[in-house]
DNA sequence: CAAAATCGTAAGATTTAACTTACCGTAAGT
DNA sequence: ACTTACGGTAAGTTAAATCTTACGATTTTG
């Protein structure tokens, strides 16, 4: 499932600000890497991740390679969420009936 | 920011599994830890992760513990992803156009 | 065509997260 | 009261994610 690496893509910091730079302008690798302390090699190892979870993909011109966003990880992410949203509020009030009731 | 640590908690298999069985149906530690190969304890630590995200919260009945469902830590999850719905599509056309032109 | 720029990948080290066992406090049953 | 059930926390271990340095491939520049 795509939300799942979606997910574990944006739950590290580092890749959550990759992602809300690229999401705001695309951009290519070095100069993105400017803007984080470690090195370029991990900034290209997370945007691999961005884009395996689908929340990025990449665009070859030159050398350079520019990343922008890629909103399939992003709906994946959504769907899931969305269903928790209706449902299952007036199952509580049940069940704390029934640890009571029964022994 | 909420949003942190929900993306953080929601990242981990067991807790995601976690958050699904609460939400649809509240339930006590000992009778969630039923459903795990990892030890009570463990789902524990899982189950503080997940309420420090507001992603569930709990309620003392007796000895045991019902958690249930926390919404605040959805709807966190969801305003930050609903800010790159809308802009940044236009932006990538251009760019690709910048870093062709100059240099 | 040699030099420079860009970026991905590999291997190994380090830092972080997850898990286990042991223990303690509180509430309920006998 | 004593025992059992339930669950949170601590300390230490194990497993996983992250980072760095080194290297190679590709494309552009002079």
């Amino acid at each position: 499932m795509t939300y799942e690496k979606a997910l574990t893509a944006l739950a590290d910091p580092t890749r959550r600000a990759l992602f809300e730079m690229v999401a705001a302008k695309p951009n290519n690798v070095a100069n993105l890497a400017t803007q984080f302390t470690v090195s370029r090699p991990a900034i290209s190892q997370h945007l691999k991740i961005l884009q395996d979870a689908h929340l990025v993909k990449a665009q070859a011109v030159g050398t350079r390679r520019i990343y922008q966003i890629d909103r399939e990880g992003l709906d994946a992410i959504r769907e899931y969420l969305n269903q928790f949203w209706d449902d299952a509020l007036g199952a509580f009030a049940a069940e704390i009936h029934r640890q009571n009731k029964d022994h």
